[in-house]
DNA sequence: ACGGTTATTAACAAGAATGTTAATAATAGT
DNA sequence: ACTATTATTAACATTCTTGTTAATAACCGT
């Protein structure tokens, strides 16, 4: 009998190929998804091997909110960075929060929020948007740098807010599909009046 | 051996008391703390009653989905009603917000979404806040009446957001515990400066 | 080429979660 | 008081989920 192939990969690889591989499962069954032997599955390799990788199953739902959070805030970062004014960093804001990867992402952290201490934001994460905020309200008085976090928090909780419970709401707020699509552009604009006041 | 005494509940009062033991359950352990046998403990009732009167795991999960949407719109109608002005009302939907039951429900249904088709409103909460925006917005003109309604969504989104991120974010962005709470206060001020205009 | 390290695999084990069944006790209607 | 209905229960069965183990194949440094 021949012996058998087998296709070995670096840590990082296999890592890689297993967090891609449940975070689709996430975003399509939601945590209870999650399974390792899934997962596994999805990523073509042997539930024994993920358990290698990362220890238990917490591990990997672990390693994936920690994935998963660096990727949000760093679009989040970019997208701070990159807009000068509110009205199209809203609109940027709104698009990001449309992605069904972070959405999901918040509502697991929110679900699990106050039993699991692991699920706090990495400091990497924080500090990557905290690095942000500051550069832009370098330079104001107290008064105006407080104001312009405040802005920045409304407009980044209405997007999160939106992309929650956006499409389960709009019926209720009498918006049709075509206003809904607006209401971006619509928050925008409010926010730019509230700024240039 | 004399005869075991049993306790028999209507079924209104057994499905009660598992739904409100299931509520507990999920604000503390989250979905996956959902489990028919826990939440029948928790209620002193035999795992088999529950499936009785559920007819399945998931049947159970429905009745609480329903039972907290139900719950969650009758609040939002109620402050939607009750708070004339935008900055009274918006400092009451960040309270509402803050309820964990309000945002374990918002997180569970966004995580679900788009493979349950058991997941989408129920119309009697569709209708319950629909009929509030629809009498506060009567006799407006047709862009008014717009913009009165974007106006509450953005309320109801930026709550939600903050209740589902905000105390995640708030180290992101620069703001002590204070400034935190803080924050519904000014958001409201913001918006009844955008409705005087 | 060789040897040590380790990623990979299948097989197994233990426990958890869901669901089924038959018996029984409580209740309501007559 | 009798009967039909049904809520309740324990025991069992099945599948799912997690984790362990020993063997093995792939790779790396020397």
């Amino acid at each position: 009998m021949p012996p058998k192939t087998r296709q070995r990969r670096t840590p990082d690889e296999a890592r890689e190929l297993i967090l891609v591989a449940a975070q689709v499962r996430l975003s399509a069954y939601g945590v209870r998804g999650l399974t390792i032997k899934d997962v596994a599955a999805d990523s073509d390799i042997n539930h024994g091997t993920l358990l290698h990788h990362f220890g238990s199953a917490e591990g990997m739902r672990n390693a994936l909110l920690a994935r998963m959070t660096n990727s949000l805030t760093e679009d989040m970062s970019r997208i701070l960075k990159e807009n000068p004014g509110p009205e199209s960093s809203i609109e940027a804001l709104f698009d990001l929060m449309s992605s069904t990867g972070h959405i999901k992402l918040l509502a697991w952290r929110a679900m699990e929020e106050g039993r699991n201490n692991q699920f706090d934001m990495p400091d990497a994460s924080i500090e990557s948007v905290a690095n942000i905020i500051e550069r832009i309200t370098s330079g104001l008085s107290d008064h105006d740098q407080l104001r312009a976090r405040n802005m920045v928090f409304l407009a980044v909780s209405a997007a999160v807010g939106w992309g929650i419970c956006g499409t389960g709401f709009q019926q209720m707020f009498g918006l049709s599909p075509a206003q809904q699509e607006e209401f971006p552009r619509w928050v925008g604009q409010q926010m730019a009046k509230l700024a240039t006041q």
